[in-house]
DNA sequence: TTGTCATGTAAAGCGTCCTTCACAAACTGA
DNA sequence: TCAGTTTGTGAAGGACGCTTTACATGACAA
């Protein structure tokens, strides 16, 4: 599942450590997500989504939408 | 983390086994998602948003929303 | 009563999500 | 060059997501 996770985090000028930090997570999780290792939960999803101000479809790309 | 779940599965009239064949999942994972033992994956919640043509947000509750 | 449907739950198993610790490579700045 | 930052990745471990099989309950119809 595609996100834009690294365009949003580069936008504000964050590590992904900053980016972890601001969401309590660890680095190595913004990391996987971002290179598409995994998916976040959705109680993760949502922080992420609410962090950027966006709903969750603008940053997650749903599967049925990739085809 | 909360949800609609049962609500729109209900106005739709029907039974957890229905929706878990419109999902493609078990009808113990809807019965897991619905009475709160556990939440979907973010691309489950993709799936379920989209079968009831709803923004995710509108099925789950955000936990931070309930504070 | 008997059978069927809908729901709730338990157990075991597998893969995923997230962690910490660790190491390596690419880049930046002095 | 040298130190510090950033990113990518691996391994191991704990908790969660989802499966199949199975059993118990309550509602409803015959």
């Amino acid at each position: 599942m595609n996100n834009h996770l690294r365009g949003l985090r580069a936008e504000r000028g964050w590590s992904q450590q900053d980016l972890a930090d601001r969401l309590e997570v660890s680095r190595q999780s913004v990391n996987a997500i971002e290179t598409g290792r995994y998916d976040p939960s959705l109680p993760l999803a949502f922080r992420i989504a609410e962090l950027f101000s966006l709903p969750i479809e603008q940053v997650f790309v749903s599967p049925s939408a990739t085809g």
